[in-house]
Formats: structure tokens, sequence, C-alpha cells
DNA sequence: CGGGTGACTCGGC
DNA sequence: TGCCGAGCCACCC
């Protein structure tokens, strides 16, 4: 059932994650029918400035890099949000990422 | 209307 | 084992 926009699918799906889970780009892309459409994840969450209820700091790349750190407002801030959620962050990279790992197309359907 | 872009991902070397 | 190149699709200028 796509919305209006892709990019509201894809804060849906954002606000659906658990605090102390977290998901992959990808994950969401495939989730939503783009297998590939992971860059557009990436991009949709470029413009969650205007959505202050996505928790962006639980979308991270399929390594559990915190890859788009750089674009909160600080760079140490999604670390801060993540580890206030009880997960372990090592050189901006979640610790044990595949036991926090959160995939919407099993969880969801 | 066409081209550039991006917080990604996969496969090949 | 790790880097490089290509694919991908929606949105902005």
């Amino acid at each position: 059932m796509p919305s209006r926009d892709f990019f509201e699918d894809v804060y849906d799906v954002v606000r659906l994650i658990p605090p102390g889970r977290v998901t992959s780009y990808g994950a969401i892309a495939a989730y939503l029918g783009s297998k590939r459409g992971a860059r557009m994840v990436g991009w949709a969450m470029n413009n969650c400035h205007a959505r202050p209820d996505v928790p962006a700091q639980r979308v991270v790349n399929r390594n559990g890099v915190l890859s788009g750190k750089n674009f909160f407002g600080s760079p140490e801030r999604m670390q801060e949000l993540l580890e206030a959620e009880g997960i372990q962050i090592e050189n901006d990279q979640i610790v044990h990422f595949d036991r926090c790992f959160w995939d919407p197309a099993v969880e969801l359907g």
C-alpha cells in the first residue's frame, strides 16, 4: 500500500523501528519494493530534517556503520542517540549489529 | 525536458 | 581480504 510519496513510505517504516533496534537502508528499500533503492532511502533521510519524529539514527548501512552521522546536528549526535537506546557503538560501528538488526520485511510482514 | 546527485549495495578483481 | 566500478531510482535545478 504505497503512500502518496516515496519519502513518506520511508518515514513510516523508520517510525516503526522499535527503540534499541536498527535497520539498514537496503532493508527498508527492499520492504518498499525497490531492491536497489537504498540510495533513495538514504536520500529520503536527507530530507528527514523536515520530519523531526523520524528516528533517523536507527537507520545505518548494511555494515552497521553510522554513515549518516555527519548529517546530524553534530557528528556525535547519532551515536549518542543510539547509545541512549542501549545500542553499543565502537568506532562509528554498531556492536552486535546482527543482534540489533530489525528487518521490516520480517517484523512487519 | 535532461542531467546531476546521493546517509547504498553487490559483484568482480 | 579489501578496494573499485557499475547499477539503481526519485527529486531538484
